[in-house]
RNA sequence: UGGGCUAUCGCCAAGCGGUAAGGCACAGGACUUUGACUCCUGCAUUUCGUUGGUUCGAAUCCAACUAGCCCAG
């Protein structure tokens, strides 16, 4: 029997270069293949710990590639990413949102993308280093398992059920020590690479100052209230702030204060105390369904996670019937947030998830 | 321009003769494949509106000046 070929997304990091050698191990005739993103031709040179996207990419990951021996190409995605991750991320904040662009780049970029290119070069599957594990359950759908430490299931949330039956993580069966130990025993290159973090295309992270270069219409200055209304002074523009945000307020009321809402209609930013900042229930829309097919008018009980690094919160979904859904939570959770995702778990499985309203 | 009160870090504010608390803001770091949150560290050593005086020693007492506020006008 022919071996399944599969294409794994490396990034030069060590969880994808890990990954390409367990299927390796697992008897998949296995291509690296990197992606071009954003980085900018002429300084496609260097820069350490850039991370799972970063510009010593291509070097590290050929590397990992040729020790491996397995064959290695670097394809092209700026247009897609461009258009999918950053337009959307400057679109969104403009529009007094806080987008998760890796979200937004694991489906459209590392996945839709990555797998029609990989599947025209002959692949059956693509791979990546993620810590999530792909299981497909009694019901026939494909969802996303959590792992125990490091679990990346919050970003992969929006992936298909096309692309997740063609989709391989193999890490996510181990956990990150388990996996660097790997990388250290074969002695491959990035073993001690820092973990990434923080926006890609962003590396000195003022993201305000991106997304002025990016648009030409910029949200003007506007009044920071309170929740009377009252005017509390000035704000830079309604881009430089998200729910929650206490630091870059500039303003000193004797006690933290905290963004509660951003109204891009009025361009106010409404400023009030901690507990202002906790609500018990959401909307959103952009439904993705992973372990069901949909709510089909019912409600569930699930745990969802409303941030990348949220613990996770007892809520009842109902189905609104008008392809938005409404999440209520047992306790009122802190700063639910416009443009950020919220994903709902049933035990270790990913049930779906949306982007919040 | 009569009487009274107050002037301490960007903001608020302790201090009441013995050699400048604290909170907020701000900066840096940690955490983090998003933004935040959180945590850690730093942040008035010729300085307490100005100028003199008393004292071994004053931000703390006294005087004048300056500024702001309040009450009479």
């Amino acid at each position: 029997m022919e071996k399944k070929k599969v294409v794994v997304g490396m990034s030069g990091g060590v969880d994808s270069s890990v990954a390409a050698w367990l299927l390796q191990e697992q008897g998949y005739e296995v291509m690296g293949v990197t992606m071009e993103i954003w980085q900018e031709e002429e300084n496609l040179v260097q820069e350490e710990d850039g991370g799972c996207c970063g510009l010593s990419a291509v070097e590290d990951a050929r590397r990992v590639a040729w020790k491996l021996g397995i064959p290695y190409y670097v394809m092209n995605f700026r247009r897609e990413f461009k258009e999918h991750v950053m337009d959307y991320f400057v679109s969104e904040y403009i529009n007094g949102r806080t987008p998760n662009p890796c979200i937004a780049c694991n489906r459209y970029v590392k996945w839709e993308s990555l797998l029609k290119r990989s599947m025209a070069i002959g692949a059956d599957y693509i791979a990546t280093g993620h810590y999530a594990r792909v299981r497909k359950l009694p019901n026939g759908r494909y969802t996303l398992k959590r792992c125990a430490q490091k679990d990346q299931t919050y970003a992969l949330y929006n992936l298909t059920q096309e692309q997740l039956s063609r989709t391989l993580m193999p890490v996510g069966e181990y956990t990150k020590d388990e996996v660097r130990g790997m990388a250290e025993h074969l002695g491959l290159p990035v073993a001690n690479k820092k973990d990434s973090q923080e926006i890609c295309f962003i590396p000195d992270h003022d993201y305000a100052r991106f997304i002025e270069e990016q648009s030409s219409q910029m949200p003007p200055p506007g009044n920071f209230v309170d929740v009377e209304g009252n005017v509390l002074g000035r704000h830079k523009g309604i881009i430089h702030y998200t729910i929650g945000q206490r630091k870059g307020l500039n303003l000193s009321m004797g006690h933290p204060i905290f963004v509660k809402e951003i109204r891009p209609l009025t361009n106010e930013v409404v400023i009030g105390e901690s507990k202002d900042v906790f609500t018990n229930s959401l909307r959103c829309s952009n439904l993705n369904w992973m372990a069901i097919d949909g709510l089909h008018g019912a409600s569930m009980e699930v745990t969802a996670k409303i941030r990348y690094s949220h613990e996770g919160a007892e809520c009842l979904v109902k189905d609104t019937g008008d392809g938005t859904a409404e999440c209520v939570f047992q306790k009122p959770q802190r700063a639910v947030t416009p443009g950020q995702a919220v994903v709902f778990y049933d035990g270790d499985y990913v049930v779906g998830g949306g982007t919040i309203l």
